[in-house]
DNA sequence: GCTCGCTTGTGAACTTGCGCACTAGCGTTC
DNA sequence: GAACGCTAGTGCGCAAGTTCACAAGCGAGC
C-alpha cells in the first residue's frame, strides 16, 4: 500500500485522464462525492474496470458512500505528475506545428511550449504565438535547458525519425509523434501517436465491412 | 480460407494500415518482394505478429521467398476498403474543424470532405477550402443525401454528444472524435477518438514514473 | 529429381486485460 | 447498539492478444 513502485497497467493508465476529466466536471458542478457507478457511466467504461483502476492508486475510497471527489481529484493528479508543469519542445513548426503552438490549450493544461525547432533556415528566428524557432541542429542543448522531458514531432515523415533521435539525445523521456511514420526510441523512452490517416483507415475498414446481415 | 466474413481481431485491424504504409514505400523502392521480418522491422512490430496479421487477410506469401509487395498491397487496400473513396462530414468549422478541411491530405488519401456543418449561423454559407459550411440541423438530410459514411467531430467537447447523434441520425456508420469528451453511440456504429490532452497527460504519467534506479 | 536453405502459416503456451460476483466495511436508522 | 442498505475492494474464471517454436512447403542448385 504504502510503496510508490506498484505497478500500473498500461490500459489503467491510459483511462486514468478520462477519469481526471470526469472528476473536474464533477468539482464544477459542487458535487462532493460520486460512485464507481456513475463514474463508469461518465467515462464511458464499466463499474468494476473503474474500482479496479482507482484501487491502484490506493484507497481512496468509502464503502457504502463512494469517493470524495475533490480528494480523488488531488491523488490522480498527482499521480499523472499534473501537480506542476512539462514543458513541450515541439519539431516542426510547419502547419501542423504552428497551428499546435497557437494552440492555447496546451498551456493551459500545464504543457507550455517551451520551444519550437525546424530545420528550414529561413524559418529559424520567428516567433509563432511568442515562441522563437531554433534550428533542430540546436535541440539537444536547448531542450536539456529548458528542461524539456516531452517532445511532439510535427515534422513530414521523412524528418521524424531524426527529430526523435534529437530529442532523445537531448534527454527527453516521452515523444508524442504527429508524423505518419513509424519512429523507434530507445528503451525507456515512452512514446506515443498520433495519425489521423490512420484512424480514417481503421474507420474505413469497419465501414466496409459493416453487418451486411442486419 | 474463401469465405470473406473470418472475423479480424480489433488489434490486427488497427495495425493494418501501418503494414499498408510499409507496402507502399516498398512500392516507391520498387521492391518487388518483402518478408515477414523486413516488414516487421518497418511496422515496428515482431515477426511472427505480422505473418499472423496476415493470414487473417489470406494466404498471400510464398514460404521460402515472402510475400508479394504489390499484390498484397492491392489485397490489403481491398480489405480496408481503400479502393474507392469515403466522404466525410466534418461538424464544427473552428480552428480544428476549418485546419482539418484546409488539410489536404484528406482528399488526397480517399477521404474528401464532402460537408462542413456549424451551429453557429454566421458561419453558415461560407466556405472553407471550396467546401460550404452548413447548420448542423442539417445534418441528417444532407450527409445521407451525400453519401457520407463516415463522421468527424471537431466541436467544443459540449456539443460533441449532440453532433454525435446527428451523425448517427444521417446513416453514418463510423465516427472520428477530436472533442475532448466521451461521447457514446449506438451499437453498430464504429467510434474511434484522437484526444491530445490525454495523450500528454498519458506520458506525463510515465515520465512522472521513470525508473528511479537507473 | 533430390536435397537443402529459407520463409510462411499455425498450434499452443503464456501474458494481459476484463468483468462477474462476492466479501468487507461504512453510515444510517430505528 | 443492532440490523440493514449501499458501495468499495478483490479473487477468479474467461477472453483477447502476443510470442515461441515447429511443421509445411517453395525454389534454387547440383
Amino acid at each position: 500500500m504504502s510503496d510508490r513502485a506498484r505497478h500500473i497497467p498500461e490500459a489503467t493508465v491510459a483511462r486514468l485522464p478520462v477519469y481526471l476529466r470526469s472528476l473536474a466536471e464533477l468539482v464544477d458542478e459542487k458535487i462532493p462525492t460520486v460512485s464507481s457507478e456513475r463514474l463508469a457511466e461518465m467515462a464511458g467504461v464499466n463499474a468494476a474496470k473503474v474500482r479496479k483502476d482507482l484501487s491502484y492508486l490506493g484507497s481512496y475510497g468509502t464503502r457504502g458512500v463512494g469517493y470524495d471527489v475533490e480528494y480523488l481529484l488531488f491523488q490522480m493528479s498527482r499521480e499523472l505528475g499534473l501537480t506542476h508543469d512539462w514543458p513541450v519542445a515541439i519539431v516542426g513548426a510547419g502547419n501542423l506545428g504552428s497551428a499546435l503552438a497557437n494552440y492555447g490549450g496546451f498551456t493551459q493544461r500545464g504543457f507550455p511550449v517551451a520551444a519550437l525547432f525546424d530545420s528550414d533556415k529561413a524559418k529559424v528566428g520567428k516567433r509563432i504565438h511568442g515562441v522563437e524557432v531554433h534550428h533542430t541542429d540546436d535541440i539537444a542543448p536547448l531542450a536539456e535547458e529548458l528542461g524539456v522531458g516531452i517532445g511532439v514531432i510535427a515534422t513530414p515523415a521523412s524528418a521524424a525519425q531524426d527529430a526523435a533521435d534529437k530529442l532523445v539525445q537531448a534527454g527527453v523521456g516521452s515523444i508524442l509523434n504527429f508524423a505518419p511514420t513509424v519512429i523507434s526510441v530507445p528503451d525507456g523512452v515512452s512514446l506515443r501517436k498520433v495519425d489521423l490517416a490512420l484512424e480514417l483507415q481503421i474507420l474505413s475498414f469497419y465501414q466496409e465491412h459493416r453487418d451486411v446481415g442486419s
